[in-house]
DNA sequence: GATGAATGAGCCTTCATTCAT
DNA sequence: GATGAATGAAGGCTCATTCAT
């Protein structure tokens, strides 16, 4: 093979690809469709236009419409379960240095894209009326309820503060949810790092030792 | 209108409401609608079977799907709007006993049904993609947003505590929002009751001196 | 109303019509449809445009192609049934007669067009692999044997001759169907006339006091 | 062939088949396929499923699906044209000896097994509207026919009796037909065995010397 | 005002066919 | 030869909208 077909090969995208990698181009693809238009006007042939890709293709990997919403969804759930679940594990070890991860988990580029975030809300929003869609949210909400609980309940013990832990991780918790749409829904947003204050202003509320509205407090 | 007229309204069901009758009838119809089978899936032959008219109907008096669609969300933040103004008219002076009115407020059974819980949780979802629903949203939630911050910047001062009153502000309704999602989306959800608790939690969490988790503090 | 105008209304065809009256119509544009161009390859689409009416139609009246094949089934075997009970009723007392009746009225043109013989062919084509279908045509088949199965036990008594009332109903019951398939699929096809005299050629052989080729004899 | 090869073809499952080979097993695929889901149900992908290939093989030696169904019928009618042939062929000299051969073969096992005759009633069914199909059993059916006509003629003459020699071959004819179609659709099918035995009472009416209801009377 | 039959655009889905590997 | 991903035409079905009654 000569350079000009080689350097061909390399920049044009391959006409066949693996199983797995179509799969996860689509699920991207539906992604960024359901940011952009909404759930209720989401398409398969839409997905596939954005994809580049025949509409037929669409079912060929994924039977129905519903499945392929039904895994979007769990790869968005899959995506956010592991980058909380990694960023804990890379986190220091005192409670407030853990639960500084998790509020910052959130807010990390990976999750907190305008696009997730859209489609986050469009799930949530068909969520309460689809026992399969609050399943699959469901398990991974209760195990970072668990994990938020764990910490703030700690860091009550380690700050000798009195409190309920489990309406502080509440709190915590709705509070992202909460600027997360604001994000999305509000006609002149602030900016993530805006958001991301607001949530430490809360963390302060209730930890006024272990962090201020930039964030985790220096250990002095 | 003469006196037969008037006895023949009077005794019979009305087999000719009026306009405005007729269209509350169907927004309330719609709401329940989105709220049992979701936004994607509501369609005018369902709405117009749950409120027991014919499906032509619902066409004579919104011209298009989206009309209705977006009445109901304007009657919806309307709705909203009345209940926590009327709130904040009925209250006390002191900053405290009016934070405490709109906190509350948000958890009056007249905006606080599942149906039209539900029915919120759909727009949001929907209204990231569609900015004609944003802007219904939009101005009702600055006016609200404005009457908060004011009562916590009022607050503060009261108070003499140091704080960021937006900021804070915004934690409150956000944490009404996400106990708001919770209620709606949890696979074990928590009443109504402990939701509220949680909220006056976060508010104790800001103003000890005027909040606990029961709420309003007694003023000794 | 004019003239004109009158004249107009009569010559139309109504825009609106009952249901039962378009589910007839719709049925009968099936029957031509399947004889046309057969099962496999009728649509929707077909039958609408041979009913002169718009696809969505189809599905507002039978909610699916399905039900719409089915209920056409049903039809068919309702007519038949009707066809050789009625006519049956109108026959002498006579065992020969009764015979001759079922005979004759399996080639009445009710029943017998070319339309409703390719129709009938094509249904039991598919009904071997269709439980349902096999239902529809089975309860009638069972009725129409057993009183062929009757008359014939009758008529060998009333001739004093032996043979096997269950089997010689059987045959003569498969020469109808199968002089049926010839007229249908044979290249050169003989024609109605002529099946008519080999299904009595079969009469005459059981039951030669009774027939001959060309249908009952005469009583002398 | 030589010796390396005859031992490889041997030892090892084939990985390449030769064409005809191939062919003859998607062919019994496609007829195992229409007898269990029905010709307008039959799809490629199927065929293939139950062959045990490749989606893309069936292609590879069809060009199209409409080839592929055509040599299917093909070699069903082949296989029956053969099967009485060769039964004739090794009947004894007698017009009954003939005849009984004849109408023994329509019930060997080979053309007889309930997917043969599912598989010829999907044809049947489909051929009225398809020109290509009639013809396809068309030729065959004309040889049969003559010959049935034939030996029923010889028949007529050994035993000295009057009768119309094709209609009666008709009535044999479509007598097997019919008991096969019953074999096929009814929904307390009696068995083979019955069914042939209510061809020879058929037989028996035309030729009482000849038949009973056992077969061929032994020739004493 | 009110009804419900009728229309047709657009969607999901199936599937014969093609083709790169 | 053989595989299976990819394409796109066509079908069934839904549903917003229209309109005769």
């Amino acid at each position: 093979m000569n350079d000009a077909k080689l350097a061909e090969t390399e920049t044009r995208p391959p006409r066949k690809l693996s199983r797995e990698a179509r799969r996860e181009q689509l699920i991207e693809a539906t992604i960024e469709t359901i940011a952009r238009i909404g759930y209720a006007r989401t398409t398969l042939t839409e997905v596939a236009r954005v994809a580049g890709l025949s509409h037929g293709l669409v079912n060929f990997h994924f039977e129905t419409k519903e499945r392929l919403l039904t895994e979007t969804l769990l790869a968005l759930a899959e995506e956010y379960r592991r980058n909380w679940t990694e960023a804990l594990e890379a986190a220091g070890p005192g409670a407030a240095a853990r639960l500084d991860a998790m509020l910052r988990a959130d807010f990390a580029p990976a999750v907190c894209s305008p696009g997730r975030l859209s489609a986050w809300c469009a799930f949530w929003g068909e969520a309460q009326s689809r026992p399969i869609y609050q399943e699959q949210c469901g398990s991974n909400d209760l195990a970072y309820n668990r994990r938020l609980e764990e910490i703030c309940a700690d860091l009550l013990r380690e700050t000798g503060r009195a409190g309920d832990a489990e309406r502080i991780a509440r709190v915590l918790r709705v509070t992202i949810e909460g600027v997360w749409l604001d994000l999305m829904t509000m006609n002149a947003p602030y900016d993530r790092d805006e958001a991301q204050r607001t949530v430490y202003v809360a963390a302060e509320a209730f930890f006024p030792e272990a962090f201020n509205a930039d964030g985790l407090r220096s250990q002095t």
